[in-house]
Formats: C-alpha cells, structure tokens, sequence
DNA sequence: CGTGCCCCCTGTCAGC
DNA sequence: TGCTGACAGGGGGCAC
C-alpha cells in the first residue's frame, strides 16, 4: 500500500501503511457520510470522501483506469487495486483501533434513517440550538450524513426557511422536516446519488436523484409548489436554495409586521 | 462550552 | 481568446 498524498490520511503515512499492512476486510459498513472498512476485530478504516473523493476498484486484469488525483493505492491479495482518488483532498482516510473508532463514532449524531430516529428526537436536537436550521442540519454532532442538497431539499418539502433558528421551529413544521428529511435520503439513496457536477458512484456512474431536485441548483426557476422564483442566498459559507413564498422567514427577533414580498 | 468563520485544494464556468 | 473571480456533494481548527 502506498500513500502518495500525506495530507489524505490521518497521522504518519508511514504508521498508517504499516497499520494496514496484510489485514483482512471483514465487512464493509457507513457511519453518516463516512465508509467503514472492517479489518478484524481490532481495527477499522475509515473514509471520508470529502467533495472529491473516490474509492476506485480495478481487476488484475483490467487496464490501469485513467486516475488523475491518486491519493492512496491499496494492493489486493489478488493482484487488484484499489485506488483513493481525491481532486481537491477534502477527503480523510482514518486508520483506528476499534476503541478509537469507538470515540469517533461517538462524536457524530444519530442517524436520520435508524428507526429510533424519532419525530421527538428530531425536535430534541434541534431544540438545542438557536443556529439556522440548514446550518443544525449539516452539523455532524447532531444529525449524520445530512448534506447542503438534502438539508435544503427538505427545508423545501417542509416549509422551512434555511436560515430560521432551529429551535423555533413550532412541532408540526418538525413533523414535516422529519417525514422530508427522511424520504428524501431514502430516494436519494435508491436513485444512487445526486450528481451535480462530478459527482460519480463507485461504479463510475453518475446518481440518478439530480431530476428530482426542487430547490438545489435551481436559482431563478420556478418553484414546483407555488411558482415563485427558486431564491439563492449564502451564509454559514455555503448556498442555501429555497422559495421565498413557501418558505418564509419566520424571525422571531423582530416584531410579526408582514410586509409584502 | 458552543458558534461561526476561514481555510484546505483543484477544476470549471460565467462575465468581462 | 484569454484572464479573473465565484463557486462546488465537506469538515477541521481556531478565535471569539
């Protein structure tokens, strides 16, 4: 194994190939947006792909596939690779052991389609912050694996604007953020991804989800629901998409005088 | 402590 | 046709 990019793993390079050296792949599982290796009963591989990243797989056999960024080569038993490919280096590669994996794992949420994920749990979380909702979303800490897309595709479903502070959010609103939330992560999910620019599964091929977006990317067309014009704004360093009309700014800051729109 | 901001990095595209 | 600036599926680190 070869760590070409130092700064896509955690640690040493040369502490982290020799850690991975000659270990086997038990199962291979995801905590929120990270994939999780299984390497016995010790040890786990953790990868995070960042905007870029991808884990690329080639037979023996097969022509040295066209890889631009190599980060990390990983060579298999049988004479295959696999190749961590990663453009800009957002991505982190975390070799643990499985106490450290432990106390990593502790520091993410609950995962949004576990079915413990309540309505209630939901409320819980959210409750704890005054932060806009998009950005409570996207925290790690609080929810896993919740991207800027499918934040904003559920603020649209539920009638949320991005930037209402997240525990002023009244119950049915949470009620409908949660049914979104996790509806649209489902589909998604099963359409293989949301391919805005580059993004490429680990067959190559782009997800299927971008059509079925209501919000994100969609500056200045109309909305699905009401027409208006899809509305673009950034804050928390990141593009929020949403529709002025059906989700309106509830702030609770200054006095309820309705002005027109 | 929690929160928000800057930054990491490369590639692409719109606008001049 | 260039050049420049804005922006992109994320998150770690560090000032407040």
């Amino acid at each position: 194994m070869r760590v070409l990019r130092e700064d896509v793993v955690l640690g040493p390079p040369t502490k982290f190939s020799a850690t991975l050296a000659n270990s086997v792949v038990e199962s291979v599982g995801r905590r929120g947006k990270n994939i999780v290796f299984v390497l016995g009963p010790s040890l786990r591989l953790v990868v995070n792909l960042g905007m870029t990243g991808r884990l690329i797989y080639s037979e023996r056999t097969s022509q040295e596939p066209d890889i631009a960024h190599p980060g990390v080569v990983f060579g298999l038993t049988d004479g295959a690779t696999v190749i961590y490919d990663d453009i800009r280096r957002f991505g982190l590669l975390r070799c643990l052991t499985t106490v450290e994996y432990a106390e990593w794992s502790a520091t993410i949420g609950p995962e949004p389609l576990a079915r413990s994920f309540s309505t209630r749990k939901m409320a819980e979380l959210l409750g704890k912050t005054a932060s806009p909702v998009r950005s409570a979303l996207l925290d790690q800490r609080r929810i896993a694996g919740v991207g800027n897309i499918y934040a904003l595709e559920a603020l649209w479903s539920a009638g949320v604007h991005p930037t209402q502070p997240a525990n002023t959010i009244e119950p049915p609103a949470i009620g409908r953020l949660h049914r979104a939330l996790r509806r649209i992560l489902r589909q998604a999910i099963k359409a293989r991804g949301t391919t805005f620019r580059d993004y490429r599964g680990a067959d190559g091929e782009p997800g299927g989800f971008a059509p079925t977006l209501k919000v994100y990317g969609r500056k200045g067309e109309n909305c699905a629901r009401c027409n208006e014009k899809i509305a673009r704004s950034l804050f928390g360093g990141r593009s929020a998409f949403f529709c002025p009309h059906c989700q309106p700014e509830a702030d609770s800051t200054r006095p309820s005088t309705e002005s027109s729109r």
